[in-house]
DNA sequence: TATTTCGTTTAGTAATTACTAAACGTTCTA
DNA sequence: TAGAACGTTTAGTAATTACTAAACGAAATA
C-alpha cells in the first residue's frame, strides 16, 4: 500500500472520527466504520485492530454498536470462524436504522415519563389553579404529540 | 405553589433531562428547557437557578446555547434591564435550527475534510492500483454525496 | 464617583465516557 | 483431551465534559 495511500484513508478516517464525535458517538466507531467503508472487502477484527489502532476489545464493543444501528453487516467466510464485517452503503437506510435504535431503551423510557406527566395532568393532578393546570396540560399535549409525529416519521 | 405540582414539574423536568442527554446534549440544558417550557411567562436568570438547582453560570452558557439552536428565545421587559428567556413551542421550527446549529464550526471542517480527500482522489491521488482507486472514489463520492443530501433537507 | 445589580468568564473539580490490558469462555483442531 | 484461535467481558485508567464558586466587567443608580 503507497504511503500516499494511507495518508489519504488517514485523513478521511479522522474527518469520519470528527464526525461521530460531534453527533455524539464514540470517535473510535466513526474510526472503524471509515476504514470498513474503504474496504473493498469485509474485514476481521483483528483486521480491524491493525487498522484502526484500537485494541480488540474496543473493536468488538463498537462494530457491534456499528451493527445495531445498521451501519456495518456482520458477513462471514466458508470455513473460517472469524467475524468479517462490512459498511453498509445504503445511508438513508442506516439513519433510519439509527434512529430507531434511538429510540430505545433509555430514550423510550424518558419519553415515557414524559407520557406520564401527561396523563397525571389529564386526570385532574397538577395545580390548583385550573387555569395554570389548562396552560400544562396544552403544553405537554404539544410535546408529546411531536414525539408522536417522529416517531412516525421515524418509521415512514 | 402547591407540592403536587412541583412533584410533576420535577418528574417532567427529569425525563426532558435525560431526552437531552441522550441526544448528546447536556442534562442541564434539558432541564432549563423543561423549566421555561412549563412556565406561563419568560424567566430570568435567576429565576432559572432558583429553578433548576444549577448556578448562574451553567444557567448563562446554557440557555445562550439554547438560544442559538433557537429551542429559546430571549425576551426583556420594559425598565428591566435583566434577560429574560421564554420556551419555543414551535419544534419544527427548533429542529430544522438545531440541525443548522450543529453544521457549523467543527461538524463542518470534518465535512470538509472528506470533500478534501475526494479532490484528492479526483486530481489522481490515491492507490496506484487504478482499480482500488476507482473504488475509493465512488466510495468517497458517495459520502459526499450523502452530505450533500442531508444539507438540503435541512435548507428545506 | 462609589455602590449595586446584572451577565459572563475563568480556574478548578466532579462525574462521565471511552479506552486498554488482561482474564475468560467457547469452539475448533491436532 | 490439550492446545490454539477466536470474540466478549471486566477492572482499572485516561481523557473528556459539565459543572461550581468566585472573580470580573459593564451598566444602572445613588
Amino acid at each position: 500500500m503507497s504511503e500516499q495511500l494511507t495518508q489519504l484513508k488517514q485523513d478521511f478516517t479522522e474527518g469520519l472520527s470528527q464526525i461521530s464525535k460531534f453527533w455524539g458517538f464514540p470517535k473510535g466507531m466513526g474510526a472503524i466504520f471509515a476504514v470498513l467503508y474503504l474496504s473493498p472487502s469485509p474485514l476481521s477484527l483483528d483486521e480491524l485492530v491493525e487498522q484502526t489502532g484500537l485494541t480488540k476489545g474496543a473493536i468488538s464493543t463498537n462494530v457491534r454498536a456499528l451493527a445495531r444501528m445498521g451501519l456495518v453487516r456482520p458477513s462471514t467466510k466458508l470455513g473460517d470462524r472469524k467475524d468479517y464485517y462490512e459498511a453498509e452503503t445504503d445511508f438513508y437506510k442506516s439513519i433510519r436504522a439509527i434512529l430507531k435504535e434511538r429510540q430505545n431503551s433509555e430514550f423510550d423510557t424518558a419519553v415515557q415519563s414524559v407520557r406520564e406527566t401527561l396523563e397525571k395532568l389529564e386526570t385532574g393532578a397538577g395545580p390548583e389553579d385550573e387555569a395554570e393546570r389548562q396552560f400544562l396540560l396544552e403544553r405537554v399535549r404539544a410535546l408529546q404529540s411531536f414525539f408522536d409525529a417522529l416517531d412516525g416519521l421515524v418509521r415512514a
